[in-house]
DNA sequence: CCAAATAATTCAACCAATAAACAAATCCAC
DNA sequence: GTGGATTTGTTTATTGGTTGAATTATTTGG
């Protein structure tokens, strides 16, 4: 298979761009084996000659990006091989907010959780700037253990339970109570946070970016998290779909029952008013049904084969799976050729914060050119 | 901004994949630019030299990709420049297969359709090799003519009303009572076709490409297909969005209505019992509010700005449009932030088959080096 | 008729990958 | 142990592709 360029970028490609491309791909290539391979073998599997992985291996080095470590056991014959394996710097921030804690973490090159501090509380009554300067006090003591690990933070970012447009500002946070809140901006007011760069994501996209890292094998997802109300990432091809505007993933709203219970947005019969935190508390069935109806939805369109259960329904998924099935094998088209798979999430309510991180992590990884030059 | 290459390919990449890159660069922006650029113009809008223009418009010359024609009218001073124009060299075929007509087409570089027959008659008694040889005998008369005009076919695609996989085969056709057909191989038995490329997709996918080209501007939309069932093809950032297992856009068995009637696909209360062409015929008003309960679900979810209608709902449009409309207006959460846009299809009838002469057209287009390389 | 301006081409330099030769470090066989 | 086989990693010349500057070509305007 010949390499494509991606066509849609309207930008020039140049030698460096080469370079950019195939540093990335050996440090995927590390990254992805466990076993440390030698340049040899990143050579073989890439396609890459040793002479061009030997020096884009030079340059991950120098840059910490990869490490030597120690030859493997011995093998056959041969010059023994030095093994590579992820360095851990950068590091990136993972941030969170939501309605009744606060949390912040690092998580290093290989996807390590290095720090973790949470703060219970509730944030409803806290105005925005109050509660990201609380936020950047978290953020201060994650940052200050971490680089006493000496690690370099790559950037942060920060989860939020609402709508985020592109640049990071906050359109809506209905559970928060918040409303266009420039998120980057106040938390660049924290001193520990005003060098780097801060993304801003909605919670459920991050965290589905989160168990992307953990569930490894399948690229092509929808995770959904329960909380107060219901909200989706979805992953395509291993990228998080975010939508024109950035607001995909609204699956709370999916109508199931057009003249249902009435929702706050307005509507009736909206999946949050069936499967929401409190409608999962009063009757499960129901929950898993009107789930089951949504989803089926979303398979039906997209022929997505996966669905990740996270949040509230993570503990219960068990009492859900026949409900949601029944549905599922019952409206979705292609049941019969290939049914859909589903699944509890594997990471915990830490899911948005490392994911947070995780999605900084990933900028590197996917542009580690970009990342040497910034660090010089 | 810095050109991105895929980095989730995992094929290295060299020098030629630049070039491969920057011809298609090239080749779109003179396509996209109605006004006959010169070399030095395309330099400017890409950002590549005038030198390493010069070079690439050679090669697309050589091809037949591109035309030179006389200057532009005076403008200033200076040598005056040459203008560059899409050929029309390489052609494709457009083949389509439906309940009630066999149609074919030969649409060039540019877009222009240059040979177009249509047959009409009931398919569901023909077995699948009976029909797709009459397709052949109309696939080679589109040929003949297209080659009496000096035209080089790069490729065939068919367009079919049922689930295709990657591979061509038609997994199942249910308004055609086809199953598991081996398209491809079926006509390759044709002797105009056998020499060609052959391509096989789902019919409201490809109406989705061909609607893409003739709007233009939205590269983010939904085309909704209203024939005896419903099919939607799905187009994010310009690339139609075919799912993993190519199984994508089953819009017409979302559920809207939990416990309404029965569908053929043996689930209750699917959207094709409310808007399919039949009930259609039967409730207008219905058909619209059912349609909008699904597309407000499409929006949620994907948050997709635009959606096109066609098919049997283009000539009513305008009756259905408020019905739709009041649906998406209550039950899309971000429907107040920005609505999303409803439109009619811009093609008719013959919309799959133009988008399968264009999905080949694509091709070419986004990879003129591969193309350059077949030619050559 | 000459200067200014714009278009397109030519040519040396550079950058990144390749292929092939080479050096280093080990195993294995005698 | 000593020499050949084997594998790793580096060095070197070559190739392909873009760049930038200089050059040539062709027009307008004074």
């Amino acid at each position: 298979m010949r390499a494509r360029l991606s066509t849609r970028s309207s930008a020039p490609v140049r030698q460096s761009s080469v370079r950019a491309h195939n540093l990335a791909l050996v440090l995927h290539t590390v990254a992805n084996n466990a076993d440390r391979p030698s340049r040899a073998a990143v050579a073989a599997t890439t396609g890459l000659t040793r002479a061009t992985v030997s020096a884009l291996v030079d340059d991950l080095i120098a840059g910490g990006l990869l490490t030597e470590v120690g030859p493997a056991p011995r093998t056959g014959a041969g010059r023994p091989a030095v093994g590579l394996v992820l360095g851990d710097t950068p590091a990136a921030l993972g941030l969170e907010i939501n309605v009744d804690y606060l949390a912040a973490c690092v998580v290093d090159l290989t996807g390590a959780v290095r720090q973790r501090f949470v703060e219970r509380a509730d944030q409803r009554p806290a105005d925005p700037g109050q509660a990201l300067t609380a936020l950047g006090g978290l953020a201060a003591r994650a940052r200050a253990g971490a680089e006493a690990d000496g690690l370099i933070l790559a950037g942060a970012a920060l989860a939020v339970p609402g709508l985020v447009t592109e640049d990071g500002l906050v359109r809506v946070a209905p559970n928060l109570g918040w409303q266009d809140v420039d998120a980057p901006a106040l938390l660049r007011g924290a001193p520990a946070l005003a060098d780097l760069p801060i993304a801003v994501d909605n919670e459920a996209n991050l965290a589905a970016l989160g168990e992307l890292r953990v569930t490894g094998g399948d690229p092509t997802f929808l995770y959904v998290s329960g909380e107060v109300g219901i909200g989706a990432g979805l992953v395509l091809g291993g990228e998080l779909y975010r939508g024109v505007r950035g607001w995909s993933g609204e699956i709370g709203h999916l109508t199931v029952f057009p003249d249902g219970r009435l929702c706050r947005c307005g509507a009736r019969g909206c999946l949050e008013q069936y499967a929401g935190q409190e409608a999962l508390a009063d009757d499960e069935q129901l929950a898993a049904s009107a789930l089951g109806i949504a989803l089926a939805a979303v398979v039906n369109l997209l022929d997505v084969p996966v669905i990740v259960l996270g949040g509230a329904y993570a503990p219960v998924f068990e009492r859900l799976r026949d409900g949601i099935g029944t549905e599922l094998r019952q409206r979705v088209l292609t049941a019969g050729l290939a049914p859909a798979e589903l699944r509890p999430a594997a990471l915990g309510a830490d899911a948005a914060m490392r994911g947070a991180a995780d999605a900084i992590i990933r900028g590197v990884r996917d542009d580690p050119a970009d990342w040497l030059r910034r660090a010089g």
